[in-house]
DNA sequence: TATGAATGAGTTTTCATTCAT
DNA sequence: AATGAATGAAAACTCATTCAT
């Protein structure tokens, strides 16, 4: 027999419950950055949120799941602004809007490309079936979408507009995961030895995503 | 008073110790790859190799030495066999060749992309940093070696060589990242609905290295 | 605003509050015979029932209170089967009547002797005393009267009747716990070489009754 | 990384192993039998065995596995002082003889009865298939070897002297789950109202036993 | 009366690493 | 050098119960 004190205030309707939602998910991601590619627990992110272990569970089916969440919404919001700025539009020098638009969107979510790091060996493996079918129906979707899109704006054939997405994404994703030293956890990597290996993220980003553009669009 | 199994044979010499070590490292790959995606414990390691646990961590630091190892082994023998291809040579179409000793080289090291991916997240966190120094530092030479090499053979800038590795393999390793699915994690990503953003690894490599180096190259 | 899933149906008078009640009731034997020796979460139950959570504790006080009703529902039942056979009668072979009385009451409430099992270990435990009392309380009431009843059919000194049916019981619990597999909890237990301590324990419950009674009316 | 303090005490020789396996069993056993009627925690058994929690685990393979094996002890004991008293011996009353050193036996393990009612319901859930094979294969080779002793020395068609085993333990088993309120967990079981159904486990199981054996023998 | 959101206690087990022998 | 016994940190998740609405 498990007695418990009561609880403290009460999401009833779907909009109360949306907003507790997403007070989890942005205590969760405020934590994710502060510690540095490191998961924080269900009660850190409980007690961070002013709620018990078991609530947060009531709005998220496991751990992996908050921050696939998490994710997902970097993803959506990266493609809504790709959306935006193709949508029904031509650019004389569409490499160069593209490559500008999506670096902001990177810039605006330093938490994605580090939560995408873990996704392979850690997220998908503590999920479930159910949760990461939505997550990528969702991500299915919104590539589509905008693959449309790019085909529509830079008369691509049917298609490269998907294929030119997934490549831009894949080497950034992989250039982050090369580059990307900001958690600090290689204390000598800023010898010089290393340097000729150690371009700045930044810098190296919009030259090869321009190369692979300028590449895929000759 | 019983005394059961006492030390085996001891590998007293270089050669000998180094043979063990190779041993180690053999069945640590192996199990690796049976396992999908999953660093076989300590204590399966030493098993399968006929040897105690304490023997294990005679010849490495920690577990994710390893694995560490197993990776450097790979990278060293992928710029073994582009440093081979160029050393010296000229090619009328080096885009080419290189891509497709790449890829040949990825394709004998069926370890090497699945690893990296969890270099990241897993790897890293739990080496000492005298590993991982001795690792970068390892694969930082070798960089410079095959990225000169390159310099010589495609009359690139200096440094331009190097940029282009990081920027092939980055590539690469974000598109298996993406692409990859032969663990089995996603039973549903079959479904025909995920068709239009998971294309064939193999098929997508080629493809997007040539566009990267197209455009590189222009 | 939006108010979704307001308050259902109210049983208001007694006989809609029993009727609801039953239900409940029937709605977890039924998910507990399916399930194999496993008591169903309260979730489940008023899932399954149409309920909400806090409705079923508005009919009882604890889970295990749910369990201990349909426990005292199969022993009322079973104690008012022998009552009928027995009260105002004479039986020139009243081991045999009782013994198929007994029996026939122990195959229609399967899961009467699978609960009992858990009740010295599970149900007891998370028990209220109130309730606990009620039910033994009841319990030694139908005991006691079959025991009367008992006593006047064999002509048997007071009190004989109640350590009869005590021992009986006790018999059968035991065997049962002994030999049934039911739930296949052991998929070995079918080798032969366990035979000897297995036998049926339908076929074995008549013969050793049998061996008591005879034993005790002797 | 994990960095720890070493170990106090080694268990190298096959003696000194099962010393500290029977060292932890004794601590279980006192601990449980402290406890009433709960499993003590792998912390609380290693922590009063003055072992870390893992060492535990080196012993037995699960917490349930412990508890199993102090079942097993007292089985095996009390099939012995069975066996000791039959073995090539007739007796002129064979059934006092019996229940009297089966009832000596019993009385030797506090722990055996209470343990025996958690088997149905806990132990054998969690518990891994190959620790129950074994628990039962050697359960199973006891009886046997009793009975066959029962049925030499008291001239028993073949069979029935496991048989006879079988049913009185049952029995027992049957009544200390009906009688036993050592526990105290039913604090009003001392109302006069229960004395009818509540009598003493000891002074009713030596009639009930007798009972049996004599049906059983006749 | 009915609802269902919130609570939070509670515990087993794994496994990388150490170090006595 | 080799062995393998000992160590102990670490955390997700369930679910009975309460009580504000």
């Amino acid at each position: 027999m498990v007695r418990i004190g009561g609880p403290k205030q009460r999401a009833m309707d779907a909009e109360e419950k949306a907003t507790r939602r997403a007070h989890i998910l942005a205590t969760a991601r405020q934590l994710y950055l502060a510690s540095g590619r490191q998961l924080p627990t269900v009660a850190t992110i409980a007690d961070a949120s002013g709620l018990a272990k078991g609530t947060v569970y009531l709005y998220f089916r496991t751990k992996e799941a908050i921050f696939m969440a998490l994710l997902g919404e970097a993803f959506a919001d990266t493609l809504g602004q790709i959306h935006a700025a193709f949508a029904g539009q031509h650019h004389t020098d569409p490499a160069r809007v593209f490559v500008e638009h999506f670096i902001a969107a990177i810039d605006a979510h330093p938490d994605m490309l580090s939560l995408d790091a873990m996704t392979y060996s850690v997220l998908e493996q503590n999920l479930d079936e159910a949760s990461l079918r939505d997550f990528k129906t969702s991500l299915t979707n919104g590539l589509v979408a905008v693959g449309t899109v790019l085909d529509q704006s830079l008369n691509l054939p049917n298609g490269q507009g998907v294929s030119l997405l997934l490549r831009t994404y894949a080497l950034t994703r992989g250039l982050w995961q090369t580059l990307d030293h900001s958690a600090g956890h290689c204390p000598f990597i800023d010898d010089p030895f290393f340097a000729p290996i150690r371009p700045d993220f930044r810098t190296e980003l919009p030259i090869a995503l321009g190369q692979l553009w300028r590449g895929a669009l000759v």
